[in-house]
DNA sequence: GTCTATAACCTGATAGAC
DNA sequence: GTCTATCAGGTTATAGAC
């Protein structure tokens, strides 16, 4: 009811934007229709128009914001030269794991839009490429020359996203799971950094 | 050519049913049209309603079988009281991740479908559940008794799986990973379960 | 800026010939 | 079984009144 009220007080275009994000990524871009987001917004199909030309453009928008988000939040840990190594794994785990916790359905958005519109991924994020050359990947290398540091970023971030990508299907496999979903989860802010460091020495 | 060759001998149900993996593997449910599968499988329109009535029960028939197969290969392995839990961990691993290799699109497509239609994969999967009362999750517990059971298959799960579904970020935002992906799933076969008996002693 | 009405197009599904 | 032609309904986007 707080959204709801907050809702009544934004202009047309903000509550148009702020409803296309959920349909959006609730349902991806295929599977939404103009009018869905148009109802959310409690405005009239044409005003969507009107504002953002297109179901496209407003996607693009949603899209270039979640993903900004969603990697905003690691490239500059990454690429710290004055942090310690294992200050940036507790910084993403707690990080990525808080935000994720408060936006459930961004890791599976997040990954079909990669995946089906890389090339405008890859626009939107030049200058931040070059993961094997940040301060991240040197730290690592130095820890533990025997394995790759490729290995160890897709680790961290395996351990920290993928949960929450599976949750609906954890919750069919093994129920208890479901019921204690945020506990585990917030187990993991602490459990993430402990499994790195043991995987740090494994040769 | 080999593919080519053995698609023009199959019958006209094989063909569609063969283009409709393709298709909806590639671009979802909802992106998918079903003039797209019926011009992928090389017949008409009109056929494909013959022989499968609908979009949504070709569309089911597919995912029943991608479900059953990335499913089927892990669910007796977590059940298996004989096997110990190092073997299990080893088995796991290696079948994932050669399984995944061959199919990299079916991480995301199971994410997909297990978030649009969790009833039917809970149908799907009734007697298979209660992951907590598996061998596996009895032998996690008695080998670390601090960490609950759920996160320890959370974590082969990330590990296994996570990788090939942000395999497309992983190339953005470092081409060397893209250039080697295969060589590093491969090296995971080995280090995954590393990995796991390193974090088994972590508290 | 915001609405109603409608254009223009696309999609799933079927009828009916062969 | 397989095709062409077409229907019925839905979807995006715009025109035009207020």
């Amino acid at each position: 009811m707080a959204k709801k009220k907050q809702q009544d007080t934004l202009s047309s275009e903000e509550k148009i934007k702020e409803a296309a994000r959920k349909v959006f990524m609730e349902k991806g871009y295929a599977a939404t229709r103009t009018r869905d987001i148009a109802e959310a917004a409690g405005i009239n199909l044409a005003l969507l128009n009107y504002y953002f030309r297109s179901k496209e453009k407003l996607f693009e928008l949603v899209m270039q914001e979640k993903l900004s988000s969603f990697f905003g939040l690691i490239l500059p840990v990454l690429q710290d030269p004055a942090s310690s190594l294992d200050d940036k794994i507790h910084t993403i785990a707690d990080r990525y794991i808080s935000m994720l916790a408060a936006n459930p359905d961004l890791p599976l958005f997040v990954l079909n839009a990669m995946r089906n519109a890389p090339k405008k991924f890859a626009a939107m994020l030049k200058g931040a490429d070059h993961l094997l050359q940040s301060a991240f990947a040197r730290q690592l290398k130095e820890r533990n020359p025997h394995v790759a540091p490729e290995q160890l970023f897709i680790n961290i971030m395996s351990l920290c996203i993928f949960p929450f990508a599976m949750r609906p299907g954890l919750e069919v496999i093994s129920p208890e799971i479901g019921a204690t979903f945020n506990v585990l989860m917030e187990e993991r802010k602490k459990l993430v950094p402990k499994w790195m460091r043991a995987m740090l020495k494994v040769k």
